[in-house]
RNA sequence: GGCGGGUUAGCCAAGCGGCAAGGCAAGGGUUUGCAAAACCCUCAUACGCCGGUUCAAAUCCGGCACCCGCCUCCA
């Protein structure tokens, strides 16, 4: 397997540091407002890449974390959190608001059929680990104390910039910013604030306060992974400062390299621009269920796109991703009522042919385009053939093994209602009379309901129309 | 200003030196009581533009144009 590591800007052979375990740490959701579909590209890349590196046998240790605590509005060193921001907003106090969101975050999870990570970290929870970290780093000098509040010394970290390329002697911080008095450089950033101003505050060595953001991901990925990740993920906007700092910090409190591999999804954009609120194109994930795009359209589209390409999110494209997801259903569908003569062994070439090109796809970084052909091409060519019963279970096997990834394929069984069932049984029973006019009628009554209706020679084969 | 990415058929999108994957849409067939589903056929002498290297370039090199993102809260 190869995977692009941002850190040194090519693929590379992925081998994780302990055999056959993999340590991933995903940058998760900041729970002050409800989800976009841009959060969720980079959340539905890193439940594929974990689902691939099981595919492969590996197993992995997978956290992702939720922020709910430290990350401000305006910038890295004044401003409102943006849990408090949401907060004075909506009347509530944070706690309540970071419960509300979180909530909201798993939901969406479950619905866009996440595997289940081992642990979803709350930062708040967490404050003793981040302390100590702090400790730790004022100890050994990368860390320094001005009054209540403790900064990170960029300049005590000479790699600093060696993720996001912004290196120390051409980052002229402070050019948008104003420059903190307390700091020594403006580049340096915050490990602990105080400002009596804050609702969730903490007792710790350099009085009442609260954590800086980078910190957590530090204090968190190293208490569930250990010092060294294997892979870390994130957005693209994630690069710079985040995990820039993130490195900083964790490899001066350790002296061990902190992650080996780091990935990053680019931004989705809506019609060509990236998401803003001002531009009108601007989703939530329940904007986009509402509007008929449901959670295995939005699974489908996120997951079919190369995480390292820009994606355009448009409604054309839901709907063809709709149309696409529900072909592919059909097929699996099929697989499990089929009826035609093509034995095991006419099968078994196309299915491992499938397998093969589908593996190579995915293990240069993922590509999932070459992916899907492979995929469309075990469809193609398995409906041509027209499998017998064992050939479709053949095949069955392997495409749910296939499926295992991108978790795209398997439909919800259908469920009828008993008024829609008696419309089916009418219907059957006007057909055994040849009656045309009321079978259509019938079909027509129950498409207004979502239910379609197939006229097979085994007879009707009913299913709800999908979303 | 610095850094990075993109420009391939109506739309989406692989390919990154050797006759242009795949999906959606569209048109024509087979099948069907009619449909649907499925299958078959058609659908880029062509890969932003101009030069160059090469037996051979969408793929390498140089230049140009346009688009997008990051550098600042953001997945």
């Amino acid at each position: 397997m190869k995977f692009y590591n941002t850190l040194t800007r090519q693929k590379e052979e992925f081998v994780p540091q302990e055999k056959g375990v993999v340590r991933m740490y995903n940058c998760g959701p900041t729970v002050y407002s409800y989800p976009h579909i841009g959060n969720f590209r980079a959340f539905v890349f890193a439940d594929v890449l974990r689902r691939y590196l099981e595919y492969r046998g590996l197993e992995v240790r997978q956290v992702m974390n939720i922020t709910d605590v430290g990350h401000l509005v305006a910038d890295a060193d004044e401003g409102e959190d943006k849990l408090e921001a949401a907060a004075r907003k909506e009347k509530k106090d944070p706690w309540q608001i970071a419960g509300y969101y979180a909530e909201i975050f798993h939901r969406i999870r479950k619905q866009l059929g996440f595997a289940e990570a081992m642990a979803f970290p709350r930062a708040t929870e967490h404050i003793p680990e981040m302390i100590a970290i702090i400790e730790k780093l004022v100890a050994r000098g990368h860390g320094y104390v001005v009054g209540n509040n403790v900064y990170f010394s960029v300049a005590s970290f000479p790699s600093y910039g060696k993720l996001s390329g912004n290196l120390l002697d051409t980052l002229e911080a402070g050019a948008r910013i104003e420059p903190h008095p307390d700091k020594k450089d403006p580049r340096d950033f915050a490990l602990w604030k105080h400002d009596p101003k804050h609702l969730m505050q903490w007792d710790s060595p350099w009085g009442r306060g609260f954590p800086g953001w980078h910190i957590e991901c530090s204090a968190m990925s190293m208490k569930y992974l250990g010092e060294t990740l294997d892979i870390h993920t994130g957005g693209e906007d994630n690069i710079f400062p985040h995990h820039e700092c993130e490195i900083a910090q964790s490899e001066s409190a350790t002296g061990k390299p902190f992650c080996r591999l780091w990935m990053h999804a680019r931004f989705l954009l809506v019609n060509g621009e990236k998401m803003a609120k001002s531009a009108g194109n601007f989703f939530t994930v329940e904007d986009v269920f509402q509007r008929g795009v449901g959670p295995q359209a939005l699974r489908y589209m996120l997951a079919t796109s190369h995480y390292r390409q820009q994606m355009n999110f448009t409604w054309e494209g839901a709907e063809s991703a709709k149309t696409s997801l529900e072909r592919l259903a059909e097929f699996r569908r099929r697989l499990s009522d089929a009826h035609g003569a093509a034995p095991v062994a006419a099968v078994k070439p196309v299915v491992d042919k499938a397998r093969k090109d589908f593996e190579a796809a995915m293990d240069d970084d993922l590509n999932i385009s070459e992916a899907l052909a492979a995929i469309y091409g075990l469809v193609r060519e398995v409906n041509r053939l027209d499998p017998d019963p064992a050939a479709a279970a053949f095949v069955r096997d392997a495409f749910d093994r296939i499926d295992t990834v991108l978790n795209i394929g398997t439909a919800p069984p259908d469920v009828f209602s008993d008024d829609e069932k008696n419309l089916i049984d009418a219907r059957a029973a006007a057909r055994t009379t040849k009656n045309w006019a009321e079978s259509d009628r019938l079909r027509k009554e129950l498409e207004a309901k979502g239910v379609l209706v197939e006229d097979t020679p085994r007879g009707q084969r009913p299913r709800r129309a999908r979303k």
